[in-house]
Formats: structure tokens, C-alpha cells, sequence
DNA sequence: GCCCAACGACTGCTTGAGCAACTATAACTG
DNA sequence: CAGTTATAGTTGCTCAAGCAGTCGTTGGGC
């Protein structure tokens, strides 16, 4: 705690780290409340936000931070448990579609909510409106010089998660 | 990006975790240039800023993300590649030590000054001083209720890593 | 139309991490 | 001091993820 500490970058990063840590903590333990991981979580999010309930596989690799090969798992595991199916594309044979279920909608309708509160518990819940939008701020300018763009096949999304759109 | 993105608790976790995505991928390829994973970094730097650059394994657990059946097998392969060893604790013979040698500090000051370029590069040094400032103001707050205290062995640390103290 | 490069998805292999079980020491209780 | 309980570290097992290689499909150049 001398003079190691008090180097500004150092500390930065750390308090970066740590929150991210502690969230991504809290998080993980609500959604595995419902049988889900984050990234489960965020695959069956993305998918349910986008036009009919389904993206191409190779898109959903683009929009979450997996490889395709990592998709190709993820949505194996999750179609096994019944959350989603994959739908052949008509125009392009090469691709695939995976799709949400019903049950995979009615899992996400039931997680959402508890998250939300989770957010709002942990993190924007403990700022008031002007330390949080400055704090957005900041996280927006380091967002946009460091990531790298993890958008695809739709707009920006800034990986987002979403609401209670996609309920038929 | 209708009603489902202007949920400002799903926005600002994703700005939280996608600045820290960026931030990981940018601060692993300068790390992977001197054969160094993130996990190996932190174990190190915290074994480098500890009392004669070494820490119990157990605290080292306590300190990083990882169980200590993590620790037990990164410092395995630390030790393999010559940055660590274990040193026997004399008081407790259940305990020891690991310790870094002075290969892994060589290594350590070879790797610290591009990092911490790095992090001014992609995060401090996006922002003027007072919207830094007001960042991480937010994101101590958000650490601090967040964080299932990850401090242990010493005080508080802060996930943080360090500058270049302790060369011999 | 034919060939070849690019693309989409999947599979084998390796790696890293956690959990639970195990061994050994230490500390506490009577 | 004996016996129980807690602690430190390691190991076996499982699982998730990436990389590189494969197969089928598509589209462009000619």
C-alpha cells in the first residue's frame, strides 16, 4: 500500500476489474436460479431481441464474445434442454438459424425480471442519476476506444440484454 | 434497439462489461507477447508486491478470482516455466510459500511498462482528468457493494497490480 | 458451365478452471 | 494427553471454450 497503490492506472483497472467481478458474481447466481449461465443467458437474450426470435449461428458468434465453435456448443447444450432449435436457412444451405422455443421464452420471462433487480440492486441502484451518468459516461469512451467491435449482424448493441420485448 | 435498449440498467451493464471485454482482449495480447496469460500476470504482481515476494497459497486464492485448487495448478505451471517456486512455511507445515525468482521478476519488469502503456492508452487516458475521476468515484462504489470482498492475507488491495517496486 | 476461393457449421484435440474427495498437519476440548 | 474438528494443499474428474482441420455450399472469374 505504498507506492505501489497509488499509481492511478493500477487502481483504475482494479476498480474496473473488481466491479465487473462482483457483478458478474451476483449475476451468475440468480440466473443459475433458473438453470441458466451468463452465456446461456445471453444467447437466449440476443436471440429473443432479434427478428423472429432467431439469428444465423455465425452472427450470434459476432454479437457474444464466443467463437463459432463455442456457439455451435452452446446452442447444442441449449437445444438439448429445450430452450432453442436450429431452423435450416432457405436461401443458404451453408447456414443455420437457431431459434427460441416457447419453453425457451417462457425461461427467459421468468429470469428477467429477478435480473433486472439484480442491476438495479448492485449497480445502478447505488448511484444517484448524475455519479451514474457520468459513470456511463466514462464507461462509454473506454468502451469505444478498447472494444473491439463486437457487433455483427445487426446494428450496434452494445451487448445489451433486454427488457420483456419478444413475449408473443 | 426500440423498447428494449433504453432500459438504462441494461445499457450500463453492458458499457460495464463490453469496457472491460475491451479491455481484457487489449491487456491479453500484450501480455501473451511476454508469454504471460492474465492469470499468470496477477499471480505474479500480487506475489511481487507481497512481503519478500511471496504469499501462501491460500491467500493467494483469497486475493485472486481463482479456488485454491486453481492456484495449486497455476503455480504449477509457474514453477515449471521457472518464474516461481514453493518454499516450505516454517511455522506451518501444512502451509507454503510461493515465491517468485528472479527469472519471473525479470520477466515482471519486462512486462510491467507496456502494460501499464496499455491502460493509459485504452483507459485513462480516454478520459480528462475529471471525468476519470467521476468513473471511478462510480465504479468504487459499485466495487464496494458488489464485491464479495476479495481481500485476504493483507488488507485491502484492490484487485490492483502494481508498479516496480521490488526489484532487488 | 467449370473451377476455385470464400464461407458456414461442425468435430477432434487441448487447455484451464471448479468441485469434491483425500492426506497431512494444526488447534481445540475434555 | 487422546480424540475430534478445522485448515492447507493436492489430485481426479468433469465441463466449457478455443484452435485448427473438415465437409458441404456458394459465388465469382473466365
Amino acid at each position: 500500500m505504498t507506492n505501489v497503490f497509488d499509481d492511478p492506472r493500477i487502481t483504475a483497472v482494479g476498480l474496473l476489474f473488481e466491479a465487473h467481478a462482483g457483478l458478474s458474481a451476483r449475476f451468475d447466481a440468480q440466473l443459475a436460479e433458473h438453470g441458466l449461465s451468463a452465456v446461456e443467458f445471453e444467447v437466449i437474450t440476443r436471440l429473443a431481441r432479434s427478428p423472429g426470435n432467431q439469428l444465423r449461428m455465425t452472427d450470434l458468434a459476432a454479437q457474444t464474445s464466443l467463437s463459432t465453435s463455442g456457439v455451435t456448443r452452446v446452442v447444442d447444450r441449449m437445444e438439448r434442454d429445450g430452450l432453442l432449435t436450429r431452423r435450416a436457412c432457405p436461401n443458404d444451405r451453408r447456414s443455420s438459424y437457431a431459434v427460441v422455443t416457447a419453453a425457451g421464452m417462457q425461461r427467459l420471462n421468468e429470469t428477467l425480471p429477478g435480473h433486472l433487480q439484480m442491476i438495479e440492486q448492485w449497480f445502478t441502484g447505488q448511484l444517484d442519476p448524475e455519479a451514474l451518468a457520468a459513470l456511463l459516461d466514462g464507461l462509454r469512451r473506454v468502451r469505444d476506444a478498447a472494444h473491439p467491435c463486437a457487433t455483427a449482424g445487426s446494428d450496434d448493441t452494445s451487448f445489451a440484454e433486454q427488457t420483456e420485448t419478444t413475449q408473443p
